[in-house]
DNA sequence: ATACACTCCGTACCGTAGTACGGAGTCAAA
DNA sequence: TTTGACTCCGTACTACGGTACGGAGTGTAT
């Protein structure tokens, strides 16, 4: 099949589809007589396995270690649970930094009435040290 | 104070104060007759204003917002307010983004038993759309 | 006066993950 | 065969928030 059928089978932009073989996530496809990149079935569900990676937040690093693993046959779980739970603490470390912005936020927009008066509490913490 | 001092004071790298001033957060400072800039008090509460807001998640348009109201001098406190929830609900809409992540990320951790056997139901799930 | 730290400036570059452009060539259906 | 859609490629650009470089000039303490 050729990129645009690729591309509507797996929702990446053909571009993307590109750019991933550019930096050697996807491998150089054959091509047909005119110069078309020709893929299988094979490049369907490695793309599709980048994209449902990258949904789950990887970054295209840890997603071409996956694929290393996966490419030399010789992948255990154990480093494959690793990465997946290095990844985890990662997500959870920002969902608590994010809890804390929230509760700041909330505490100095809860100082503020709103009002159309000038002289904000949020102005004045946000100058103050 | 020249620039060195103002970094110190406020925590912030030279090279990024003169980038602030560079995209207009800061005002063009005057100088010594040898081309130093010369900062002031004022200066040093606009640049933790800006430190603050970095530090609260604020983006630096955002910042650019605030910093007009506050230059204008006509801010009312619900202007002020009305960027605040807004960025709340950006954090928290993060939040919820994130939290979706972490389940998913160890739902599927879970599955694996991180042992020394290949075929790992983390990569199964990767694969699989 | 001299040494040494500080500051100047413009430009280019960092990371991350792509997106846009545009002219030329190719493929497939009618 | 012709038309229209698809694909080619390299390069540059996007967003975001800075960081790095390097040679020249300046400020200040001794």
């Amino acid at each position: 099949m050729l990129i645009g059928t690729l591309s509507q089978r797996t929702g990446c932009h053909i571009e993307t589809i590109r750019y991933y073989e550019r930096i050697k996530l996807l491998p150089k496809p054959p091509r047909t007589e005119g110069g078309h990149r020709l893929y299988d079935r094979e490049q369907v569900k490695r793309l599709v396995f980048i994209r449902r990676s990258r949904e789950l937040g990887f970054s295209l690093e840890e997603i071409r270690t996956l694929l290393r693993l996966v490419d030399g046959k010789r992948y255990t779980c154990l480093e494959v649970k690793t990465i997946t739970e290095t990844h985890l603490e990662d997500v959870k470390r920002k969902i608590t930094d994010l809890r804390r912005l929230q509760k700041t936020l909330a505490a100095i927009s809860g100082q503020c009435e709103g009002g159309l008066v000038p002289d904000c509490p949020i102005i004045d913490t946000l100058f103050s040290e």
